[in-house]
DNA sequence: CTATATTTGCCAATACTTGACAAGTCAACA
DNA sequence: TGTTGACTTGTCAAGTATTGGCAAATATAG
């Protein structure tokens, strides 16, 4: 429950049966930080998960949802008031997009 | 509504009839870092929360979610699949709340 | 034992955030 | 109009945090 993102990258790669060494320089990484991003120890760029989505042939939405997830989840993960506030951003979004 | 902490901190302090320049030193601060948080161009310390609460005689549970909400928000207001993964996040921690 | 895949540890390099100060605006008012 | 007090803004060095890249360690299969 670590890594959402990490996990679904490594299901996907595996289901694709492609090894670290062939993905990672494609991500224009080395083998040892796309296993840590897979195991949730670093984070991968924003702006290259449209890359490896179609690498891995997933739904970019799919995994952008579970990066954002992390990002949240490591943010409120202990505290104590971690549903409150996320109900109070939640409200807030909504509302800027009635601003829009 | 860009920082819904920083505006409540500036309501309370109006409240108390406290200025800057007397609430800043007690939290080791000048009255320029303490106005960029109340108009959130920085953010107050996690650890400072329970002390400025002291000080402006506010509930720390509350402004502490609104601390949270603060960063939460800051991290998926540009996102178009800001609410699915708000979604997402709050289901682990509710997970993980079972577990424990 | 060897080869290949993955993981871990380390640390320099990079990026991000803050602290501190100076200079600025603004409003009240003598 | 000039002064004072409250707040704001800009800048940048210093402090933190994160990342990239390599080397060594581990794991697994033959």
């Amino acid at each position: 429950m670590n890594s959402q993102f990490g996990e679904k990258l490594r299901i996907l790669r595996e289901k694709q049966h492609l090894y670290l060494r062939q993905v990672a320089p494609l991500l224009e990484m080395d083998t040892a930080q796309l296993s840590k991003i897979e195991k949730g120890l670093r984070q991968l760029k924003r702006e290259q998960i449209p890359i490896i989505a179609e690498i891995l042939k997933a739904s970019c939405d799919e995994l952008m949802t579970l990066w954002l997830a992390d990002q949240i989840y490591a943010l409120v993960k202990d505290e104590k008031l971690a549903n409150e506030a996320i109900q109070v951003a939640k409200k807030n979004i909504n509302l800027q997009k009635r601003m829009k």
